[in-house]
DNA sequence: CGGGTAATTATGCGAATGTATAATAGACTC
DNA sequence: GAGTCTATTATACATTCGCATAATTACCCG
């Protein structure tokens, strides 16, 4: 829907950085893969959300596969960000920073209802791409590995094999629930999928993981048994 | 690629009941889509793969859409019929019935790189649909529900809301088990996930549900720590 | 063995896709 | 303020998409 002018008129424009054209192209593929998936990122649908016209995309990124390329590594880079910034400012103790970083994971900007429709678009692609292949095995690792640190940090007496496992486990249970919470939006009360996942986590871990939810926003003077 | 003929000539053919062709078409656009994703679920090809020509797409469902949504109801149903097929043949006892029910939806046919590839593939279209949503959203429910129902049976001591509890963390665990298995089938070793689901799962319901692995073939006869 | 019928194929069409190339006009320099 | 560069737009094109319609032929029934 190029909005319209005046005929025999020229689009008007200004020129823009490149920096500021790519990260909205990249944005504006992003936000149409985890709307309506692949199909509804088009070039040209990419160009109007980013209120340019399609020639840019490949004046910036040579083709759009690439562009799809960039966002999906924009993508990850700022999911692993956000892993991050969820243990920034947070205490020394172990259970309090494993808290801090399950809880992170289940509350927006990472649970939110288009994060799987991102994720959902880009399955296919990545799965036919090597290279996109390595990048999403590296992420996830980095995460999982992330996770397994903090539960190596609780001081427990477990062999490497069942730090494994466990490790496995607690990112299963919080992929589920950021899953679940995704696909139903409406279907969990606020703060109910961070006491869920804390209690399975800490009854995967043997360690009572609830006792930090002072440091919870959204569960903090909630009492422990009943969540809305 | 219609495989070619000698030029001038017409495409043989056999007639084949209806239900042979809907379900051809069906089983291709559920091929097709779980490989390649909705791009690669065009009608054209989702015809060559069932072996005939475009036209009988519409002849037998008068449009893609509605094929689409024919195979999509395949695929709940299917699966449901795996659910059930979990526990026939199970002895009564609930914990055993339980670990059944989870070993089952951790190993294939329902733990396989195909079935995210298709999940992701139809995940737009579901939430654009309404009445896939609601055929989509009764499904997880059920499977929830037959969860929740095993989880009952297991006489613990425990309010209505903390059973809800539960049995989203378990679905938790099992989904995300289930996710990660199928995007990197080669990360876990056979019975792994298994293994790790019946232990986390328990975990979390402070019961012990390995004590049943006699029962779960591929896990019976290994040792509980270290597994491959 | 010879119609009748409809299952199946063949063909065509308009719209949308990605990409390539040409045309224009903002913004900077001197 | 004129000149120049290139960011940006405009246009064109081959391909593919879903869908509609026409043509044919495999199978059933007499």
């Amino acid at each position: 829907m190029q909005t319209t002018f005046l005929a025999g008129e020229r689009r008007p424009y200004i020129r823009d950085s490149e920096e500021n054209r790519r990260v909205a192209l990249i944005q504006a593929t992003q936000d149409l893969m985890a709307e309506g998936g692949p199909r509804a990122a088009t070039v040209r649908a990419i160009a109007e959300r980013a209120g340019v016209t399609p020639g840019l995309i490949r004046h910036y990124f040579g083709s759009k596969d690439e562009l799809s390329r960039a966002a999906y590594a924009a993508l990850m880079d700022g999911m692993t960000a956000k892993g991050a910034d969820a243990l920034y400012g947070v205490g020394a103790e172990p259970g309090e920073r494993l808290a801090a970083f399950i809880a992170a994971s289940l509350r927006p900007p990472v649970l939110d209802s288009k994060a799987v429709g991102l994720w959902a678009g880009y399955l296919h692609q990545v799965q036919a791409d090597p290279a996109l292949l390595a990048q999403h095995e590296a992420g996830y690792l980095r995460y999982r590995d992330q996770l397994q640190a903090l539960i190596a940090d609780l001081d427990r007496i477990a062999s490497p094999a069942r730090l494994r496992q466990d490790a496995i486990a607690c990112n299963a249970v919080i992929d589920g629930l950021w899953l679940e919470g995704s696909v139903l939006p409406g279907g969990f009360g606020p703060g109910e999928l961070v006491r869920i996942g804390l209690r399975a986590v800490g009854a995967i871990l043997d360690r009572d993981l609830l006792c930090y939810r002072m440091f919870i926003p959204e569960i903090g003077m909630v009492p422990d048994g009943e969540t809305a």
